[in-house]
DNA sequence: CTTGAATCTGACACTGATGTCAACTCCTAC
DNA sequence: GTAGGAGTTGACATCAGTGTCAGATTCAAG
């Protein structure tokens, strides 16, 4: 397919399309003209770019690791380095405590809500006896 | 306190902290000569608000919802406005993609991480076996 | 006082993914 | 072939929080 499906397809931006190829995240084939030419599985591989990217990974650190996952185009999974696996470990805390993070500020934003949620309760509640 | 140990105690920069005043997240007194001057309730705000920066909430945002907040500054809480709540709402469904999307990441990453660990072992296997 | 550390303001740079525009080229349906 | 939609590259802009530097002022201790 090319770049226009594709961005349809995954709701990513031609744009950013572009730059992760720029990236080395996302291989394309060429048409004789020079056009952008993608596999489907292409669809699933900007995706999980996508999720990386907003679980706060870099391009770079992306870049290597998507070759070592199972089904990224088919071909055999790579093993990670010591290094990487050294470096997705600590990603793997910081998502962890990210998590932690946003179930606070959750709570936090709960608590306004349901604050609020209480005294327009109690307005309505007000009204409808028409006070 | 003065900004140098609010900044040593939160873990935020003395930039930060001014710039968190410029945009009305944090209040301060001032001594005869202009320098800051922080009550002991300044270091929950400032981490507070380092948690909201975290979980993906801007300044102006962070600047409406703290003063509704209960032990903002020991001050009583505002009631948020519906527009406010709407709003609050419409991030806290996005922390919950957030979440959801940092579990799968993390599912990604540990894929990589194991499967290099598994390895790794065999490697270390053979090594132990003399191999 | 004096001296050195701390703080003040203001300005500019950076990061990194994405938006946007320009000028050009390709592809497809007529 | 040709018109117009789609694609190409390259460059510059944006956002928002933070880093950093310069030059001036204040604070606290000797």
């Amino acid at each position: 397919m090319r770049i226009g499906e594709l961005a349809q397809r995954t709701g990513v931006s031609e744009r950013s399309l572009r730059y992760y190829e720029q990236q080395g995240l996302l291989v394309s084939g060429r048409t004789l003209g020079g056009h952008r030419d993608y596999p489907g599985s292409a669809v699933d591989r900007v995706i999980l770019i996508q999720e990386l990217f907003a679980a706060g990974l870099h391009s770079k650190k992306i870049a290597r690791l998507l070759p070592c996952m199972r089904d990224s185009d088919g071909g055999p999974a790579e093993i990670a380095t010591p290094r990487l696996v050294a470096e997705l470990t600590e990603e793997r805390e910081r998502i962890n405590r990210t998590i932690a993070d946003l179930i606070r500020s959750r709570e936090v934003l709960d608590e306004v809500i349901e604050a609020a949620a209480g005294r327009f309760e109690a307005t309505a509640s007000a009204s409808a006896t028409g006070a």
